[in-house]
RNA sequence: GCCCCCAUGGUGUAGCGGCCUAGCACGCCACCCUUUCAAGGUGGAGAUCAGGGGUUCGAAUCCCCUUGGGGGCACCA
């Protein structure tokens, strides 16, 4: 095969909303297709009415987007091949089915879900392996009932032969024996396909080359191989991914959180670090690279790289990766990603402190700091940064220094900064230590007094760059607010 | 119950018969830097390579069994 002629698809049913074990089987097939010039197909597998949810198509496209995901065909962008919505290409499915019945490779099935759950039940009793009993398969029956309804049409799996054999790229030979796999619906009553058929079906109109889907597939796809051999088609190169388990090493559902994947864009994750870290649960590049920029990663994905055991979803080590990210990444454009978390919108933030300048500097305080980008995250550093008034909850004394020192430090600090005309780091911090010197304190323990007074908090950003940020005005300000509250207790006790 | 897959520290992984008294990273601990918090740096604890049999001069690496975990068994995908 030419590599231009690798043609790779992400398939998702609008469902729910993609969590993050779908998202890296996406990413894991764009990934293939850049890295070998070859085409990234999204084809939407809408063939359940019922399961259908609002909005799940929109939140599908709009995750791929967020991690820069792009499609060669697909919705919004269409293609050759398409329409790329299942629920659009109905007549090639009943193409197919009409095929296969003329062939005696399908058949209408009579029997009611209610027989076939009764049958099932005791087929596990007896410890045979479930599946349908093929009453109907020589029964001839025709495509409607007496009422009219249509019935579904049952792929006729052959009795006897050889097991049938997946060839994995990543597992290797899989043999399954005919017996266990039974004659299932590939048409339901409704006219729509199942996934067995119209997966099949699709993959082979679409010419894609590589299959690539979780590991929970591979059950099935002795089934679909039997389709393809049936049809006449040949099949794609399959390799099954390994799965992305919660922390209790369950499938991924919504009992373990945030797991949709926007979820995480929400609660501020950079989309950098989220594809860079998704693509290390079941890749690796080598033994000890793992940040890797995208066009490495591009340049160099292998799907012989690919595990087989699956892996654990671990937020912790995201969120140091996020940070990775967040510290590489120059000022402004992490400035805009946290405007974009709206965290301006705070009901305590002051309005006059919102412009593109002050918010830059707050980042640059922070940038260090954070591992996430979201509205709480920044603020609950930077809290002191936004307001106009503090609300002190915290001891105003330094550890190790009492009310009456602090106070009177407090004092020395309003006087001279009172007196001295600039107010940036380069005066501020000679003038400070050299005050620290004369009133015989430690720059812990000074310092300290002003961090408490200047910010409520013990744990800033350094502090003379904070004080600056803050400005002269309300760094004053503020010394004042905290000396009367030292004076009030003072006299209190 | 039946079928399939998987198995290296808590987690992600490297290892594809000798380089392994098992490397890297996250997390954890300590120290350094330091005005606090981070970031950064250095060091440390943590794995009888699930267990047991083979094969081999030699096995984390190959084979078998056991155990454990996961997935599948719908007119869902």
């Amino acid at each position: 095969m030419n590599e231009s002629d690798i043609r790779v698809r992400y398939a998702p049913s609008p469902t729910g909303y993609p969590h993050v074990g779908n998202i890296r089987t996406a990413l894991f097939n764009w990934l293939y297709a850049k890295h070998s010039g070859g085409s990234f197909i999204v084809r939407i597998e809408d063939t359940d009415q019922s399961r259908s949810v609002e909005g799940a198509i929109e939140n599908i496209l709009e995750s791929l987007q967020w991690l820069g995901i792009d499609w060669d065909e697909g919705p919004i962008v269409g293609g050759d091949f398409g329409p790329y919505l299942q629920s659009e290409r109905l007549n090639i499915y009943q193409e197919a089915v009409d095929k296969l019945i003329e062939q005696g490779d399908a058949y209408y099935c009579i029997c009611s879900p209610d027989k076939l759950a009764s049958m099932r039940k005791e087929q596990q009793k007896l410890g045979k392996p479930p599946g349908y009993d093929r009453l109907c398969r020589s029964a001839g029956h025709s495509r409607k009932d007496k009422s009219g309804l249509n019935r579904v049409v049952r792929f006729a799996t052959p009795i006897e032969g050889p097991p049938v054999t997946t060839d994995d790229l990543i597992r290797g030979k899989v043999n399954v024996e005919l017996p266990v796999i039974d004659d299932f619906v590939i048409l339901k009553s409704d006219g729509f396909p199942t996934y067995h058929l119209a997966n099949v079906v699709d993959d082979h109109h679409m010419q894609i080359s590589h299959v690539m889907r979780a590991e929970e597939w591979l059950p099935s796809t002795p089934r679909h191989l039997l389709l393809y051999k049936a049809l006449g088609f040949d099949p794609p190169i399959f390799a099954h991914l390994p799965m992305i388990l919660g922390s209790d090493r369950a499938k991924l559902s919504k009992r373990h959180g945030a797991t949709t994947l926007l979820e995480y864009r929400d609660e501020g994750y950079l989309p950098e670090a989220m594809l860079n870290f998704l693509v290390l649960l079941g890749w690796s590049l080598d033994d000890k690279t793992e940040v890797i920029p995208l066009t490495e990663l591009i340049e160099n994905f292998s799907l012989s790289r690919i595990g087989k055991s699956p892996a654990i979803f671990d937020i912790t080590k995201l969120e140091w990766m996020n940070g990775i990210y967040i510290r590489s990444m120059p000022v402004e454009q992490l400035a805009e990603h946290i405007k974009g978390y709206n965290y301006h919108q705070k009901k305590d933030v002051s309005t006059s402190l919102l412009d593109n300048d002050y918010i830059k500097q707050i980042v640059e305080l922070v940038q260090d700091r954070v591992r996430k980008v979201s509205s709480e995250e920044i603020w609950s550093l930077t809290s002191f940064l936004l307001v106009d008034d503090l609300n002190y909850s915290i001891d105003l004394n330094p550890k190790g220094l009492g009310k009456s020192e602090t106070a009177s430090a407090i004092r020395s600090v309003i006087s001279e900064l009172e007196s001295t005309k600039d107010f940036n780091v380069s005066t501020l911090e000679p003038s400070l230590r050299e005050l620290a010197k004369e009133l015989n304190l430690s720059t812990r323990h000074l310092f300290g007094a002003i961090r408490l007074a200047v910010t409520g908090s013990n744990a800033t950003p350094p502090l003379f760059e904070t004080m600056v940020v803050i400005g002269r005005d309300r760094v004053i300000k503020r010394l004042h607010v905290a000396l009367a509250i030292l004076e009030e207790m003072g006299s209190t006790k």
